[in-house]
DNA sequence: TTGAAAGCGGTACCAG
DNA sequence: CTGGTACCGCTTTCAA
């Protein structure tokens, strides 16, 4: 299969000078109400000038044939007429779209929500910077596999981005069928190799996670899991099952559950465990908003968490749920939702100004971080 | 100020046969891997058809002067071929972006994060139904006017959402000035007249839900409110100094906070203020993620909400918290942000298709739902 | 170093 | 009802 052919259809200017980057910054920053409405385009701008449109465009596009002088002029120019090249205009001529899309199905939307917004704040600072934009689209699960044709027909976006992958994916087959380039927030359970990812080390964080439980004296753990069809969940109940059987344990069936990530169903399933027969001393939570359920759950029974029942969460680092501090609330795994989606977005605008590059794959290392939800087993 | 210039250049086809649409609807539904991979484009298509390229794209179109049968044909090679109309160059060729802009500053995206993209995903739905792209520019706070004005200038979008708005605000201002139509998602004070908004009833939402806490014998009534230099935030406060004004109470300063919605915010400031010499017996608060911290606080105090203190919260309607069943765990005053973003959308959308229409607004009632977060005062 | 002119892929006016 | 053609605003080849 080849290169995405409109990327590779012209060549680069030679010299990319940043005359564009500077120009904008200059205009950014002017002050309010200066009461310029009617916007002008490349002709009116050449005009003024004398110069043919040819060479205002090249000015303001940083090819190096252009004089010094005209450049500074050009520049001038354009900065004080407010000039910028109409984004259409230019993507139908360049053959770019300029654009990186995000598909969002409803169901991930719904279970992952904030973090998914997260991601989205750190891909959309790194598009930003790169004079890209961001283009998302919610559709309902069914349109999903339409959504990303309509976008490599009508050519609407460069790239996306494949959010929330399943143990059992198929969204890169199409995207490489449809020859759009991608970056997986994730990993696709056998095309590790094959695909562009950004991932923590999910199995290696909640083994980790689990490991120090059992170093607390904690043999009966809670697992409360996102839901195992997602190829997040289905590694950290690897790690969680390692860590077990490398003390000889048994993972314990009642004590592993699996559902969207809610507070309620972090509430609900502690309450249950915590009143069956044999209650488990520890919970390893997949998320925040659930772990803060399970210390609701913690708290109606009277017990405190860190001390009678312990708690190790993971934590995407979401602003409105800091979980920081000298001694965070929850003891956690914490790795940076937002910090992948900028480095996802570095990786796809890489590969798209370079489409013949290899894959190419950054793991990310979760901290395992000690806060006050952890404590010795009590004993009983 | 006359109308956006782009919106009235050209009429717009009499007749309105969602061709386009059940064209997009049927080759959505197509089955994977059906192969073809280079896109063609409508040049191709005439000429597959023994037709101008004229008649092809008014067939599609939808334009009354296209023969049924002329159309039909049209409609099925292009169906077959998978043809879908380039983006950039219909953008180019109409002078509509076909897309809207939300730019989200920082501080607001940090600040409302899960409220944010529920709203988001409410007005994407809106957008995908009228063949709208959905833009999304996150920039630090400094950069937001530089971010409106690049929008207008290189024509990016065909209007903008404000999110957000302060009690002094001015972005409004700004996008008057550069022509670029817009909605406001809540509401900007003395310009209720000149702007299209859409709000909920915050002042009366917290006023009743204050009265339902008198009624029951609350009178140390805390407000944990959002930052109140938001106009949604002074409102509340309003609604709930006015229930208490009412009554001839007065609110007591001591028992009102304001800050960023987080969930330790709420923790925090319930413990201290039960800690406190005169403590509250009844909290309002501004959301179900600072309620959860309140929550934590008194379970924490060993205290039981709805018994020994009450609970009232706003309640967004986010899919991951979720507070319903049949006796929802919080009582709270609801409306859904995500309703609100579609009918935000909505809204916009008909401004830029007449721009010359008046200001319209739409005013949502947040209801008042009992849960198991109140209870009578308890006797001191 | 500069300019004229040919696209990019559509839409919409004006004839026929 | 259909077709020819002139744009939309910018980039880029080719010639000067």
């Amino acid at each position: 299969m080849s290169a995405h052919p409109d990327l590779v259809k012209r060549p680069a200017p030679k010299l990319m000078l940043s005359i564009q980057q500077s120009l904008s910054g200059g205009s950014l920053s002017k002050r309010f109400g200066q009461g310029m409405s009617k916007s002008i385009n490349l002709k009116e701008l050449s005009q003024q000038l004398n110069l043919s449109q040819t060479t205002v465009s090249r000015a303001l596009n940083g090819y190096p044939e252009v004089s010094a002088e005209t450049r500074k002029r050009v520049a001038e120019m354009a900065d004080k007429l407010g000039y910028a090249p109409n984004s259409q205009a230019r993507r139908l001529a360049t053959g770019r779209a300029m654009a990186i899309g995000h598909v969002i199905p409803r169901s991930i939307h719904e279970m992952m929500n904030p973090i998914f917004l997260e991601f989205i704040a750190g891909a959309g600072e790194t598009y930003s910077e790169h004079g890209y934009d961001m283009i998302i689209t919610v559709v309902e699960d069914a349109q999903e596999e339409g959504a990303y044709r309509e976008i490599a027909r009508r050519k609407k976006a460069d790239g996306v981005i494949i959010h929330g992958p399943a143990v059992k994916e198929t969204r890169h087959l199409l995207l490489k069928e449809l020859n759009l380039p991608f970056v997986v927030h994730g990993r696709i359970p056998g095309a590790e190799e094959t695909t562009s990812w950004i991932d923590m080390n999910n199995r290696s964080a909640f083994q980790r996670a689990t490991d120090l439980l059992l170093d607390l004296g904690h043999t009966r753990i809670a697992l409360l899991n996102g839901l195992e069809h997602m190829d997040f969940a289905a590694r950290r109940r690897r790690g969680f099952e390692d860590a077990l059987a490398t003390r000889g344990l048994t993972p314990d069936p009642a004590l592993m559950r699996r559902a969207d990530m809610t507070e309620p169903y972090g509430c609900d399933s502690a309450l249950e465990l915590l009143e069956s027969d044999n209650p488990p001393t520890a919970f390893l939570v997949s998320s925040m908003i659930s772990a803060i359920g399970v210390a609701r759950a913690v708290g109606q029974r009277g017990l405190r968490p860190g001390t009678d029942v312990s708690i190790v969460t993971h934590d995407d680092a979401l602003s409105f749920l800091p979980n920081s501090g000298a001694v965070p609330i929850f003891t956690c795994t914490r790795s940076s939702v937002r910090y992948a989606g900028q480095k996802a977005a570095e990786l796809l605008l890489k590969i798209i100004a370079d489409p013949s590059s290899k894959p190419e794959c950054l793991h990310l290392d979760a901290e395992l971080i000690v806060g006050q939800s952890t404590g010795p087993a009590p004993a009983r």
